[in-house]
DNA sequence: CGGGATTACTTGACATATCAACTATTGACT
DNA sequence: AGTCAATAGTTGATATGTCAAGTAATCCCG
């Protein structure tokens, strides 16, 4: 019924593309219920992990897991939830530092053990082992050029 | 400089976000001359494997690489640039048939070439037997429920 | 220290995605 | 036949993504 399978090279990007896929969808569906998206949150992740300077915005731009050209107006979103505070830098005028508020923290804090209890199950099908394997595997991928 | 590295089960989860990322905007690039973008290759590549007869709309979105919830819209712009026509069923007048058009199957002609090249590319740092245990490990992954 | 190149965003216009109704048909049962 | 449920799409509202152009501030070089 299906159609003939596809060849090796193929069948590797299709694999990657629908796991990456299934695991954004279902965090998508962890954090709607907080009124943020996997995005907001890898942010909020981000500036917690950078208290209490704070990181400027194409910083967090760079240090995010996907590419995020708008993330001016993701952070706008964040902000306007107030979860995040932005200050124009004294030193430098064009630089904007963000900050993670107390409540963007205690939202991660509630977030803190499901998310964890997802990840884990999101690899509960794979040893230690094996998950240290595809790990590596997709490291090499990245490596390449272009 | 980058802070701790993460616990393996989240290097796992982050490097496959990353991965696809990647492979999903070099592949946009591809397609970007051509105006097409990834899902609508993705559509005419199942309708070229359906002819003559094409598919109804909802089958089409279940063999989407990526969930498609918005495959009415998508198939809209393929058919507004001539590349797919749709017929109402005659038999089960809720279904709508899709076909690619001689035009749509001349652009998937002149794609075919560079498509394959790129995928070739993308995964030319694995060994054919390392392509064959990245996508056995996405697959162990992707058999978990939930 | 003046002027062009860079940097760090910001904004506007537009494409696409998502979810929740809603319509039209068909199927299943009584 | 008559009705309720299920199926197949469609549509509207809204959120988000993407690219190109614009602005303000800083840097670099003579």
């Amino acid at each position: 019924m299906s159609p003939t399978r596809p060849p090796r090279h193929k069948a590797v990007l299709i694999a990657i593309l629908q796991s990456a896929d299934r695991l954004r969808r279902r965090g998508e569906a962890l954090f709607a219920p907080h009124d943020i998206t996997l995005q907001q949150f890898n942010v909020l992740r981000i500036l917690r992990g950078a208290r209490p300077e704070g990181l400027c915005t194409l910083t967090i731009a760079q240090r995010m897991i996907e590419q995020t050209p708008g993330i001016t107006r993701l952070i706008d979103r964040l902000e306007q939830k107030g979860l995040v505070r932005r200050v124009r830098s004294a030193e430098d005028r064009r630089q904007v530092w963000c900050r993670i508020t107390p409540a963007g923290e205690r939202l991660l804090e509630r977030l803190d053990d499901p998310v964890d209890a997802f990840d884990r199950a999101a690899v509960r099908g794979l040893s230690p082992a094996d998950q240290d394997r595809l790990t590596a595997l997709l490291g090499q991928l990245q490596e390449e050029p272009g």
